[in-house]
DNA sequence: ACCCGGGCAGGACAAATGTCACTGGCGGAA
DNA sequence: TTCCGCCAGTGACATTTGTCCTGCCCGGGT
């Protein structure tokens, strides 16, 4: 093999992060040539190693996958990004389309799918379950404001609404009516549930 | 090598599970003699596969890899268990040990670490990380109450108070005394940030 | 025998939460 | 221009939540 693909992985977990890796080494058409463990150094590793295909997961440290992946769409777009992520939320498929990812795998399937993935993703096909995308379909896109994603994001750890306007820099009331508007978009009964299915929906 | 290791390994999610099958299988010492996706189906395929080492995640489908620990034990103390899971709460930790557990490992660390714990563990020694160990301790044992637990559960999706008191079969007072308790005892300022910190402590 | 912790329950009360109506500013689309 | 959605804010209101106090039952330990 004149050239093999060069993959870059962004993964925050260390086990996952090394044993995909080993196993992609052992692939003799395919090589990592970067790791990264968090969100806010997968660009300048891109940049570095120039990898054919970027293995990123969503939810890191530093920054979202989502985030990294539209911004390497820009500044290196021969990189075609595959996002491997631990939940088939709609809304994180739905985005990850939006950032220009030319494949969403989860990591339930099994681990042949990711060797096959990337070869397909190199060739120019996107690679997406089908499932997977008739539910981001039918479920669609969010109706949450970016107002009501802040305060729901920072609602979501028990802060009280003191807490969440001191965080947002708005009125109490303001959150109020944000949260309550929330709510109501969710078709649920208080903040708890409302963060949870905005959650499950892949909207924050 | 006559005999080599044999291995069962509990881990629910596939790209996670596949990978530490083939990575192990890769160690001439070591085989993966059973693989499954569910807490419930652990027991059974170890008494089916009598392997010398049991790696068990902890956060499992149908049952708490804890739990089937502890049954483990009982049913085939021979086999040594090995935790191996993405959150290091001091809860867990303490009540891996109080299972019977041999060794706690975090998902975070190199792979390499993986297959010399599975050899020190079958050795007799027990595989665990200072520093969790030492959060174990200075933690302490969980202040909550079964009820308490139980409530705090239920409360954790965001259910009202008459939700929580149906599915627990309690009088809708008596779960307000009772998160009220957890809400003092986690010294948290509401039923939200109570789920929150029992989680990330293990005592639930 | 006693006390004590856990569990269960009811009532009363203050505080937090959720809803609603209404105001006004802003920017984009028709 | 007018309309509409998003944003920000206020005030009033009903409901929910959290706290505290009371009482009772039980089982284990001293």
């Amino acid at each position: 093999m004149s050239s093999a693909i060069k993959v870059l992985l962004a993964e925050d977990q260390g086990m996952m992060r090394g044993a995909l890796s080993l196993l992609l080494n052992l692939e003799d058409d395919i090589e990592v040539v970067a790791q990264v463990a968090a969100g806010d150094e997968i660009v300048a590793a891109a940049l570095a190693a120039r990898p054919d295909v970027a293995l990123l997961d969503i939810e890191l440290p530093g920054r979202s996958g989502l985030d990294a992946a539209a911004e390497l769409r820009e500044r290196l777009p021969e990189c075609k990004v595959l996002i491997l992520t631990t939940f088939g939320r709609p809304g994180y498929l739905r985005r990850a389309m939006e950032a220009g990812a030319r494949g969403f795998l989860v990591k339930d399937g099994p681990v042949e799918d990711l060797a096959a993935a990337i070869r397909r993703v190199l060739d120019g096909h996107r690679v997406i379950d089908p499932a997977l995308a008739a539910a981001a379909l039918s479920t669609g896109p969010s109706p949450l404001t970016p107002r009501e994603q802040d305060v729901l994001n920072a609602a979501a750890d028990g802060a009280t609404v003191a807490d969440i306007a001191a965080r947002v820099h708005l009125s109490e009331s303001t959150v109020r009516n944000h949260l309550s508007s929330a709510i109501g978009k969710t078709g649920t009964r208080n903040r708890t549930e409302a963060v949870r299915t905005a959650r499950h929906n892949g909207w924050l």
